[in-house]
DNA sequence: TATATCTCCTGCGGGC
DNA sequence: TGCCCGCAGGAGATAT
């Protein structure tokens, strides 16, 4: 399941393999992966044709490739299980590739997604705060590895959220790129646990938390970012390896790492929340 | 305006 | 063997 690291590493693969290319042709073969783009796939397979990529860029979980057209950018997403894969021509086709663009080196960037959360659509370059960004990208909020991720204004905004503190987390507009996973590796570290109201932690609180999801998400981007099945791989089709240093997610009834209690899940929003009972107590009602 | 819940989707595993 | 159901969860839409 892709989150920020992850994204990353498809960021700079997507760098080393395209940039420079130019884009000869694209087939859309599943509208769904195309929705977000309002004029739909022909507009979007005919104005894709002939750009050179420029740069692959990325806030939080959002990917974009710019091109020599400095109207255009085309903005991923890759939802659950979305995956771009760099592949010759004469691979055959994966049985998910929804979207495929022909390069001219003779090569594919393929966009796979087996749950279609996923997809492309191009968008017009804003300027925001002295940074280009896609229209559709200006409301998510930097992220904790931009190197002008204020986190003092961060804890500020925490404070005055009245939600519990890993429904914040997981807010794109507070701060982006926190997914489920690192958001309860984050709060595990921290010894927070997420039902906790967001404006009842203290400023020290909330700072050592963001210093957990920068530390959590960094150790994930040195390993390659994190894989539970062959849902989420690079452009050249490898898995990460941080699953086996994640301390709370998926660990259900397994000891903490720290005091030994076995690991609890719990649902929270619709989803499940992984949390050790000795170092994380829930608060009070 | 802020917050909470619902919906989209597919493949897998468990239960019957 | 086949069917049904729950689960996984990001983000936009909708409800409160």
């Amino acid at each position: 399941m892709p989150e920020l690291p992850e994204v990353e590493v498809v960021r700079r693969g997507l760098d080393e393999h395209v940039v420079g290319h130019v884009v000869e042709s694209v087939l859309v073969k599943h509208p769904r992966s195309v929705r977000r783009h309002e004029l739909g796939g022909d507009d979007l397979v005919a104005r894709m044709a002939g750009l050179r990529i420029e740069a692959a860029r990325r806030r939080g979980k959002f990917l974009w490739l710019t091109f020599d057209d400095p109207d255009a950018a085309l903005v991923v997403h890759l939802g659950m299980s979305g995956q771009m894969l760099v592949q010759s021509a004469q691979a055959p086709l994966e049985k998910h590739a929804h979207i495929v663009a022909g390069l001219d080196n003779g090569t594919q960037l393929r966009f796979i997604d087996q749950r279609t959360f996923g997809g492309w659509a191009l968008n017009r370059l804003v300027t925001l705060d002295g940074e280009e960004l896609p229209e559709s990208v200006v409301h998510i909020a930097r992220d904790p590895l931009d190197p002008r991720f204020d986190a003092e204004a961060v804890v500020a905004r925490m404070r005055t959220k009245s939600s519990e503190i890993k429904r914040v987390l997981l807010d794109q507009t507070v701060v982006s790129g926190v997914g489920n996973i690192y958001a309860d590796e984050a709060l595990w570290r921290a010894r927070i646990h997420g039902e906790r109201p967001a404006a009842a932690l203290t400023r020290p609180a909330l700072r050592q938390l963001l210093s957990e999801v920068q530390a959590v998400m960094g150790a994930a981007l040195d390993a390659g970012g994190t894989s539970f099945d062959a849902l989420y791989v690079n452009v050249n089709g490898n898995s990460g390896y941080f699953e086996r240093s994640l301390a709370a997610y998926g660990r259900e009834d397994e000891p903490c790492r720290r005091c030994g209690a076995p690991i609890r899940r719990e649902k929270f929003m619709n989803r499940s929340s992984y949390s050790c009972p000795r170092c994380q107590p829930k608060p009070r009602r």
